[in-house]
Formats: C-alpha cells, structure tokens, sequence
DNA sequence: ACCCAGTCTGAAACTTGTTCTAGATTAGCG
DNA sequence: CGCTAATCTAGAACAAGTTTCAGACTGGGT
C-alpha cells in the first residue's frame, strides 16, 4: 500500500510529447540527457551514476526519478534520442547499393561505425537495453521500433513488407544486438561483427527472389 | 594501492577442473550453484542475493565471493553448469529429421521448452549473461562455446564445418540469446521466438547446397 | 605432535541504485 | 495579489552488491 496514489495527480513525467511539458521541464529534461551522454561518453555504464547525473544536470536526486524511474530507464531513453539523431543523419545519405541486403548492411556497418566512435556511450545503452526488465519494456520497444524502420528504410522505398521480410529484419536485429555486446565485451572483433551483419542480411535475399 | 596482492599466493578458487579442489571444496562448490539455482527458479535474477545464496549453501560471504567473484560470475557459471546437463540430455536423443536446418531449429526450439519450465532460472542466467563485461569474457566464451557444439552437433555429424558455417552458426546463435532476451522481457510471444528461430536456421540451408 | 600457509567464518564497512520526507518554489487561476 | 496543487530541492534512509578484517580452522610437511 506504499507504492503510488498519493493524490489523483501524483504521476511521473512521461516521455512522449503527448503530456505538455513546461519550457522548464523540457529543459531539465534535456539537461539530464545531455549529462548522462557526457557521463556515459566517459566511462560507460557503470560511470552513469545517477548522483552524478542529477548533479551535472542541476536537478535534485528525486527530480531525475521523477523524469527516469530507474537507471535502464536513463539509458533506454538515452538510445531513444541518439538512434533518432542517426535516423536523420542516416536519411540524409541513404546507401548507394543496388541490392537490399547490401544496402542494409550497408546502413547497420555505418551505425556501427558511430558506436565505435564512443565506445563508452554504446556499452552503457546497449548493456541497459539488453538489461531491462519488463518494467521498460514499452521504452525497449519503442527503441526496436525505431530500428526496424532503420532498417526497412535501407531495404527500400517499396510498399508494405511481406511477413517473410519482417521476419528477417526481426532476425537482423537480433543478430546486430547480439553482435555488439559480444564486440562490446570483447569477445568478437570489429571484422567479426561485420562478417555476422553481411552473413545475416543474405536472410534479405532470401526473401527478395524477384531481383528489381 | 588496496587491490590484491596480500602474499604471492592469494588467488581465487577458479572454475576448471585444472586445479585440484579438495573433496569439501568441491562440495561447497556444488552447494553454491545449488542454492543459485533454487533461488533463481524461484524469482529470477532479483531472488539470487549474494547473502542469501551464502547462507543457503552454508558458506561466508566472503567465501561465496572467493568461488565467485561476483554475482555475474556466479550465475554464468550457473549456466555453464545448466548447459552441460542440456546438452548431455540432447546427446541421448539427437533430432531425428534429415535436413540439417531443421535439425538444429528443432534441437533450439527443445532448448527453448527447457527454458519455459523454469522461466525465472532463465531469466537469472541469461541477463547476466548479456549483462556480463570484459571481465567474464572467459567465462562467457566458455558458454558460448557450449552452445556452439550444440548446434554443431545438431547439424550433424559431419568433419569440419566449412567458415561459412561457422558464420551461419555465430549467427544463430546471435538470434538465439536475443530471441530468449525479448522473450524474457515480455516483448516476443513463444511464437514469435519459434518463428525468428526458424527463420535464422534457414540460413544453413543457404550454406549446405548438397543435400545429403 | 607441531607449524605454516592458505582457507573459511562472522561481522562491519563501503558503494551506488532507489525511496522517503519536510520544506521551498512554481504554475495556473480567481 | 493570494490560494492551491503540483513540482522541485536537500538530505536522510534503505537495499543489495562488494570489500575488508581479525580470528578460527584445515591440510600437508616435518
């Protein structure tokens, strides 16, 4: 009987735009993923620290819960904003291929490229990404969302995809996933990781018998 | 300058069964992943609390700590030991149908049914498993490794796979630990982890063109 | 039987994520 | 302006992983 209700009001801050936030809240907001960038930036998950956030943020400890209710929270909205930032830059400059699956191996060796640029940063999401519970899951989803359009845009500009294809990318993202954490906790190499991106996307192939 | 390195011979108590353990440490060796694994099945990877898991196996703290030198170590050992029961199961009762893909889809989806009784030791072991950083990287290679003879061995009984295989089955195995991640975390109904399963094994029919 | 090095125990201490509380501030509203 | 609900702040408090320490215990060699 201790958890929420305190008044009919008493709620978190939510990310959506759908709740209008005050310029205030949106900056503090900002603040706070600003700093955990920076944070993570420097020393990856474990100097993520949620003291450390609020303070470089300028907000009281209960403030950054209020905004993130846990620190996978912090991170999964934190790979929120910056796969957002590379979905626009990615839009910008689409690969040049011809084939679909080069193409997408193309787009995911080029978002990779961006995490080995801040190695740190990439540890402390994908680590909270593949640590979250289902207390994130809507958050964790809309991150996978996120990617699948990545990824269907670097397919094609074609129409609806069939199940088959969505199956595929389903497979694609498992193994991009996966693939970081091993490079991440140094198990695989760079070059391993793109030879599992390119032996994956043949999956495209396979589904794509009509050649354009 | 407080790190390690009381007298030449502090060490931990590691793994292998390089060192010669005595009979008792043996036994409380065996009584610590016994009491892991009771408290992971009962509530998952929260449930497994260091005190706790000492005191059920009738160890010091510090002692559990000396075996296990954290709870990530402790619980990938635990999967390393779960592992080796499964595969010594599946070993008596190999996949019975002729095409290579299909058997190793079958032996992942048997893998899979093992998981679903108990839910919460796999939850326990595989978040830490993808949780696990560059100082678990030995163990967790020895899982990966595990799993890979699994597959290997369900493809076939055949001489050295070729690179390409060995690719496919990276690969493989990359949509396995994320389709059981999204499973845990309620993102991915079972379906849906057969269906990514099944896709993803398609890819050793693409790397075995004979048919046998 | 005695001794030494290495191990184990019990308990306290430390760290960092999370929760809670009391009082100041702010936003919206009449 | 003056009120009220909601929010924010500072800081204490709590929980669980990890470390540390002094003393008891064990096993092997003499």
């Amino acid at each position: 009987m201790t958890t929420e209700s305190k008044s009919p009001t008493a709620r978190a801050v939510p990310a959506g735009p759908s709740l209008p936030l005050t310029e205030r809240q949106a900056a503090r907001r900002r603040r706070i993923l600003q700093a955990t960038e920076e944070l993570a930036s420097r020393g990856g998950f474990d100097a993520v620290q949620m003291r450390e956030v609020a303070e470089a943020a300028g907000v009281a400890l209960g403030t950054l819960y209020r905004y993130f209710p846990s620190k996978i929270h912090l991170l999964v909205a934190t790979m929120q904003d910056q796969l957002q930032q590379l979905h626009g830059t990615l839009r910008k400059r689409p690969p040049t291929d011809t084939d679909p699956a080069a193409r997408v191996a193309q787009t995911l060796m080029r978002a990779f490229r961006a995490m080995q640029r801040e190695p740190h940063l990439a540890d402390a999401m994908v680590r909270a990404l593949t640590f979250a519970d289902r207390s994130v899951s809507a958050e964790v989803d809309t991150v996978s969302r996120l990617t699948t359009a990545l990824i269907l845009d670097a397919m094609g500009p074609a129409g609806p995809p069939t199940p088959e294809q969505l199956s595929a990318v389903r497979v694609i993202e498992h193994t991009w996933h996966s693939a970081l954490i091993t490079w991440l906790s140094g198990r695989a190499s760079i070059a391993q990781v793109r030879i599992d991106i390119e032996t994956v996307c043949r999956l495209i192939r396979l589904t794509t018998p009509q050649q354009a």
